[in-house]
DNA sequence: TTGAAAGCGGTACCAT
DNA sequence: ATGGTACCGCTTTCAA
């Protein structure tokens, strides 16, 4: 026996002809009354029995069909393939979503992973969206972006560390926060900097452009930098650690706050002094840094907010044409505090 | 000048009429060659005509017409309102969508962030996806749920603490959580337990289980359970912290292992000694609880993998009517360590 | 004030 | 082997 009791197994899903028929109107008639038309006078008598049917009926419009006639959407197209974490990232979400909302725009995330870049961005022209905003986990390739174009996108954004051509970037130099993070360690007196690199997939678009930052920083100043590529895990930590004064360095800059905590732990449980041994700096400034001990030196970075984007968003859609402003929008500054 | 150049400023979409004309051959054989349809035989050479024709002008289908057509989608719709953080809801996430997709389906998160109930559920309803997945953040009313079904879709389905009538429903139990927890404490001679309460919104569905779980630990063996509202900021944790020696208590369960992470230093920077003083548990058994000092204790939580989930859809959508199984998926185990 | 009808882009049945 | 065509649900012009 089922719980759910079905009233018919099949029961069709009502159409705004069913509520024509059952209020006697046409359905054009309903067409108006349901989306308050301005053009047109309907009878306030005739509204109601719209009204009223639609509501018996449980009558919710189809969008694809609305969307197939009218011609475009209003869906802002977010391609997700690693769901990163973090509340800088969650926050940012939030903030775009509901910015989207108040602008009429249905912000719709679809998961990626796995696709080809060209792949997907097939799979996205298939939904006609009006925009798609990429954060560069999915590479837009230059035939994906003409193929999403060509489909009717009237807005393609890219958020990441770098111009991607054919769109409209929000460039984010994540060189900043390596070179942000390095130039602090060497003010400090520091001389021999790792980076670390972290293994995971998916973190390649930070890491390679904060390592790059860091080894511009270190040019011509007499310092070196070495790359330290680190699982987040204790074992690899604790790998790591164990062969640090054979390394000889002085200080590292540990990708984030994360594997900043990861890293000081295990550098700690061998002996290794910090600050006074090695100094430690992370990224990202997150609250769990003011709470270790030694309290973490970061490099707080300054996103682009999401109702800053959504703007963004909405202007290009507007005027596709118009020009590309070159934003870039972060900013990184050191946060010293005790562990450098 | 713009970046982008126009060959046309509206050029239009192509369409599987424009291949069609361009291959010399009708719509329907578009259709049957770009579907690989085999109950029709096309010829070889129609076919490469076809298919270089549908390259040439990028065509892409039109995902809308096509389930206009079809009387149905292969949608997923996952409603967001808060994204959660932290690392197993987006393990949960990659493996669903992963999972899904293998299965032919097309999961879409949809941010319904500030909308009510109903209004959610229409909007929902719009895109007559063929099943719903709510992990609870928007709640699901029985009439919300009434206009999913009457819109086409054959499963919805619930993650939460409690049953939801209407739907299947995995009941994650998160009252064991605070169960374990505290048995834990209990064995370990504590009788005076606090419970944080975190203040961020959008944690209530598994706060408040969590507290409920500990009071029914509690209940007939003379100990007591004292909830304590915590914001996951330094300045409310010191606060909290400075009223420690006068609220009595001997342990506490921190709601999960960050807020215990909070709690523990601000317990330590008071002087309240750990675990001597006071014993600290946190829940979900995350790295960072290994990397503390006192290592932090742990409740161990397994979730509903994205495999198993999205087996599950599928199998409702198949057979809408089958038998509503009442899964708990959700086991807790304490990881006792240096903290309590 | 309301209705009839065309058409958005595909698919699939029925002819040829 | 291929083409003609009706139809999915909705909006909108035009006529009445």
């Amino acid at each position: 026996m089922s719980q759910t009791p079905k009233q018919s197994p099949e029961r069709p899903v009502p159409t705004s002809a069913d509520v024509a028929r059952l209020a006697g109107v046409s359905r054009a008639t309903v067409s108006y009354v349901l989306n308050n038309t301005s053009a047109v006078r309907i009878s306030e008598p005739t509204r109601r029995r719209v009204r009223e049917a639609a509501e018996e009926l449980g009558y919710v419009p189809h969008a694809a069909a609305r969307s197939l006639r009218a011609g475009h959407t209003r869906m802002v197209l977010l391609p997700t393939a690693h769901v990163p974490v973090g509340p800088l990232y969650s926050r940012f979400l939030n903030d775009l979503q509901w910015a989207m909302r108040r602008l009429d725009y249905t912000v719709v995330q679809y998961g990626s992973l796995g696709m080809g870049s060209d792949e997907a961005a097939r799979a996205w022209a298939e939904l006609r969206p009006v925009a798609v905003v990429s954060l560069g986990e999915t590479p837009l390739t230059e035939q994906g972006i003409a193929l999403l174009k060509r489909s009717g996108a009237k807005a393609v954004i890219s958020l990441g560390p770098q111009r991607v051509p054919g769109t409209h970037s929000l460039v984010m130099d994540q060189r900043k926060v390596g070179s942000c993070a390095v130039e602090h360690l060497l003010a400090r007196g520091r001389t021999a900097i790792g980076v670390v690199v972290p293994e995971e997939p998916g973190l390649d678009m930070f890491s390679g452009p904060r390592l790059e930052g860091a080894r511009r920083a270190v040019a011509g100043t007499g310092a070196r930098v070495e790359a330290l590529p680190l699982a987040y895990e204790e074992e690899s930590a604790a790998r790591l650690a164990a062969r640090w004064r054979d390394a000889g360095l002085d200080a590292v800059f540990a990708y984030n706050d994360e594997y900043a905590m990861l890293l000081m732990r295990a550098l700690q449980d061998a002996g290794v002094a910090v600050p006074d041994e090695t100094a430690v700096v992370g990224a990202d400034d997150l609250l769990l840094g003011r709470l270790l001990r030694p309290r973490l030196s970061t490099v707080a970075v300054d996103m682009v907010t999401g109702r800053h984007l959504a703007e963004l968003v909405d202007r290009v859609v507007r005027d596709p044409g118009g020009a590309v402003e070159q934003h870039d929008l972060m900013a990184a500054v050191a946060v010293p505090r005790d562990s450098s």
